[in-house]
DNA sequence: GGAAATTTGATATATTATAACATTTCCGGA
DNA sequence: TCCGGAAATGTTATAATATATCAAATTTCC
């Protein structure tokens, strides 16, 4: 199924990964906000795969790779990641993905798939729409949305088929 | 403003709490689930107010109220509400909130008022359908919809307009 | 060059959640 | 009524996630 979403098929993720810093490295010049090598570090593990990463498994491949670092210093990253749009926090799983819309201005919708753990973002403007309609509804302001959704992705129905 | 939905204004709580005890025996004894001392005691504790509580404020009151109590106590106590419906957890808050739809086969919406803390639990059947819609379109398998929204409540602008 | 602001280092600790195993309580059938 | 298995609880230890605090280094900008 060639319209699959890439995070649930084969692709090329190197060209994944090299989109996202070089999308990183414009926002930061734009945004006159510093992409220090460990932050910049940082990013590229988070987006080593569409699976989110906890912030302790970022830290085991910092130690590994020789830097000295401690929590507080994958914790400060991460901040500064996602104060600039640049990674998203999955709450349901404590985790971090990189964002697939850097610089877009959005409100992210996450398909979790609970079988491979690939994990897709949408932009769903129709939900977003409705939610803000339903909030508005209610007089209240809406300022920041969590909406993950956990489930079984495409590839992972059909190879569920044969149990 | 009469039509405020109920966190967001002064009540008489002790309805909610009264009314949310007598569903959830209900709804045990239709499912043949004990709800034992410790889990009616923790459900009374979380619903107290409308504003969410973390598993080790329970823990707290239940110590303080002379009772040999543990972490797993609560967790436990938590878990057997969950799955039957009778308490959501908000996982952008680590923290636990009584339902408002018990029984009712329901997605739960919640609108949390970052300044007062309260949450309010809507169904939307509208946001409800346009998620799914937008799952079935990346022909993803929903199972668990995580929706929060964090805001301001109609209470708390009004506050805060005259800053 | 030097003061102020930002970033990083380093240590300690807070907060949330689960593992593992022993003990007790409950409940249906002999 | 008593027994046996299942469910629930008690208890201790530990895992997993996140933040506080203060010192040192680096960058920025005048
Ligand atoms: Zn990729
Ligand atoms: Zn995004
Ligand atoms: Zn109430
Ligand atoms: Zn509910």
């Amino acid at each position: 199924m060639a319209s699959q979403a890439l995070p649930y098929r084969p692709h090329n993720h190197q060209a994944c990964v090299s989109q996202a810093l070089a999308d990183a490295r414009a926002i930061c010049r734009a945004q006159n906000a510093r992409l220090t090598p460990t932050r910049e570090r940082v990013l590229e593990l988070i987006w080593q795969s569409h699976k989110p990463l906890g912030a302790y498994d970022v830290l085991a491949e910092l130690t590994a790779e020789g830097q000295s670092a401690a929590p507080p210093t994958v914790y400060r990253a991460l901040d500064f990641l996602q104060q600039h749009g640049l990674v998203h926090r999955i709450a349901s799983l404590n985790a971090f993905i990189g964002c697939a819309h850097a610089g877009e201005n959005h409100t992210g919708m996450f398909l979790i798939c609970r079988s491979c753990g690939n994990v897709l973002e949408l932009k769903a403007p129709g939900v977003s729409g409705a939610i803000e309609g339903a909030a508005k509804a209610e007089h209240f302001k809406a300022e920041d949305v969590t909406l993950e959704i956990a489930g079984l992705c495409p590839r992972c129905q059909a190879e569920n088929r044969h149990d």
